[in-house]
DNA sequence: TCTGGGGTCCTAGGACCC
DNA sequence: TCTGGGGTCCTAGGACCC
């Protein structure tokens, strides 16, 4: 039998953080400008930049001073998270008129299941509606992919951009996926990308090739690898599953020091105002914790993360705290740190936790217990009869 | 040259149990 | 006394993404 094509339309916001400040200072269209930096002169990077300044060689992640030596007279503008929240609750409202089946993929991406409304009109025509509803009525300017499959469809919108709207169908795949650098490929970074060009894998069609799968197998699992196939070749994921990224798995705050630190009971306090933060989300949202980190960064940029995993789910303000205080005094060796950071994982939502609890109670008692439970319950109706 | 902050997923090894 | 193999849980680290 033949099985049904979907049709997935994967929506990305253009340099989201830079349409939110254009919004709040509409003197910043078309100048080059970045978000990013911060307070503390002279360190931070560019979180994101503007269309104008990309045109420079300047892109996020870069060194500020950087982008500065680029192009001296580059504007930046600070990160208003407040904003970036509101206008990407904007976003996924607008895009709920189309449909329910949304992932969220991130706070400027979605994917959506428009198979149904296909049947009644063309999925361009919707697209370009949608591309236009928020632009006019949001200034959010977005790229659109349209795809049988979600990996596809987010490398479709990666393909025109900005206000690009790029159909992949699978028939479409040689002529217009292969072709294209192994780095753009989803999944595959600066650790990946050298790796795979020295071995003659440069394009996302040469990774499908089978005279470079045993290269490709010395550098990663056959499990990577033939996810990342079943992803090229249209084989993968194309169901939506809206839940998927609606309740956190973790929580964390960190935060780079003004300079390194080395006295214990100052670096502490630090560690304590994030997880005071951390904690405060956990509340805030309805969560609990089973596991509790810390996370240290030293001056040669290495991380080391210690954690505890408790025999309980908790949002208790007091256990947790004690846990990150054991963790830092059993961990500190009194090295410089530049970075510091609480996480929590296994984070579950508080009112799915009596359930999960209870199996959770049955399962860990023995045969022998759970017995014993039965017999005792017996026991019980012979009186109660 | 100097690297922010928030996440997800994967891998690998050790402990422990059967 | 030494031994196998499989499964699960925990910890740590790493790659990647926005």
């Amino acid at each position: 039998m033949k099985k049904d094509i979907k049709i997935i339309f994967h929506i990305d916001l253009n340099a989201f953080f830079c349409s939110c400040a254009i919004i709040k200072e509409p003197y910043l269209k078309d100048k080059v400008f970045v978000v990013g930096g911060s307070s503390v002169a002279k360190r931070g990077v560019v979180t994101a930049a503007s269309y104008p300044a990309r045109r420079l060689g300047i892109h996020s992640a870069m060194n500020i001073n950087d982008a500065l030596r680029l192009y001296p007279k580059l504007i930046t503008v600070p990160s208003d998270f407040a904003a970036y929240g509101k206008y990407s609750r904007l976003f996924f409202q607008h895009l709920k008129r189309y449909t329910k089946t949304i992932l969220e993929g991130s706070i400027d991406e979605a994917y959506l299941d428009m198979t149904e409304w296909s049947k009644t009109r063309h999925p361009l025509a919707i697209a370009k509606e949608i591309q236009e509803g928020l632009l006019n009525e949001h200034q959010l300017p977005c790229s659109i992919g349209i795809a049988p499959t979600l990996f596809l469809a987010k490398m479709a919108s990666d393909m025109q951009k900005p206000l690009g709207i790029t159909v992949l169908r699978k028939k479409d795949i040689v002529e217009k996926l292969f072709p294209l650098s192994i780095k753009d490929m989803y999944g595959i970074g600066k650790k990946t990308y050298p790796k795979l060009i020295d071995m003659g894998v440069m394009t996302i069609g040469d990774f499908t090739k089978q005279e470079h799968r045993d290269n490709i197998l010395g550098i990663m699992s056959e499990t990577s690898y033939q996810s990342y196939l079943d992803h090229i070749l249209g084989r993968s994921s194309d169901v939506i599953d809206p839940k998927r990224y609606a309740i956190p798995k973790s929580i964390s705050n960190e935060t780079t020091l003004n300079y390194p630190m080395d006295e214990p009971e100052a670096i502490f306090d630090v560690i304590k105002d994030q997880f005071e933060q951390t904690h405060e989300r956990l509340i805030n949202e309805e969560l609990v914790t089973r596991t509790v980190g810390i996370r240290l960064r030293n001056t040669r940029f290495e991380s080391i993360n210690r954690s505890v995993t408790m025999n309980e789910h908790s949002d208790d303000h007091d256990v947790l705290l004690d846990h990150v205080e054991s963790l830092f005094e059993a961990n500190y060796q009194g090295e410089p740190v530049r970075l510091v950071g609480v996480f929590f994982s296994q984070v579950l939502q508080k009112k799915d936790l009596k359930e999960d609890y209870n199996l959770f109670n049955w399962q860990a008692w023995s045969k022998r217990e759970q017995a014993m439970y039965q017999q005792s319950k017996d026991n019980g109706k012979k009186r109660t009869s």
